[in-house]
DNA sequence: TAGTAATATAATTATTTGCTTATTTATAGT
DNA sequence: ACTATAAATAAGCAAATAATTATATTACTA
């Protein structure tokens, strides 16, 4: 695959709304499966597979850490995306930890 | 729209190949659509329709000299794009006068 | 080891997207 | 005015995508 094509991958993941909130979503911290879930809205399988997607495009790594997987930003070899996301104001106020607190998860 | 949509949309933009290949040829310099037909080897109509999803988009720009109509790069809001850019090898080199020379268009 | 919670996978559906073919609009030259 | 060329638009279709619902897997805990 050339390097175009690699570049238009990685666009084509973040050129979705719920994907690149993800994305800078992690840019704060780690997170677990649940409590993106909580953040945005909708369904855990939903977000599974756009963690997979993500996943399978490089740009975040899991860690399994008991009953939870904590998914983090995977971008050391891809600066071009670090610019794309100065670009974005920072998600961080929609990280409110009541899930965590109740689950235990996230600390 | 929030920045983060907007953002999401322009890389929804970039994130297919071909559109991608364009933005990247309008870096090396203005080209008419029927040069970029013939770079990337694909009909008029689905060079047309990329190129008015680029302009909606607003990261090209168009202007009509006689028959022929020029596009070329919007990109002064938008510096992350500009870095995206400077990740994708140049595209100089598909670039050969032979359509050109034939119809007069492109200098 | 039975039950529960977190996550992943499978199957399905609805929408979007990229492309093709056919047609129309716009401009230039005769 | 008539013809030719460049580009845009319209209509249709197949493939890809994002979402949902249902089920399976994994790990903790009582």
């Amino acid at each position: 695959m050339s390097k175009l094509e690699e570049v238009a991958d990685a666009l084509k993941l973040l050129g979705d709304r719920n994907r690149l909130t993800i994305v800078a979503l992690l840019q704060v911290k780690e997170l677990c499966v649940c409590e993106i879930v909580d953040i945005l809205k909708t369904s855990q399988p939903n977000i599974s597979q756009h963690m997979r997607k993500l996943r399978d495009g490089g740009l975040v790594k899991e860690s399994r850490r008991g009953q939870w997987v904590y998914y983090s930003l995977c971008l050391e070899d891809k600066p071009y995306i670090l610019d794309i996301l100065k670009e974005i104001p920072s998600q961080a106020a929609l990280i409110v930890p009541a899930v965590c607190e109740a689950n235990d998860c996230c600390t």
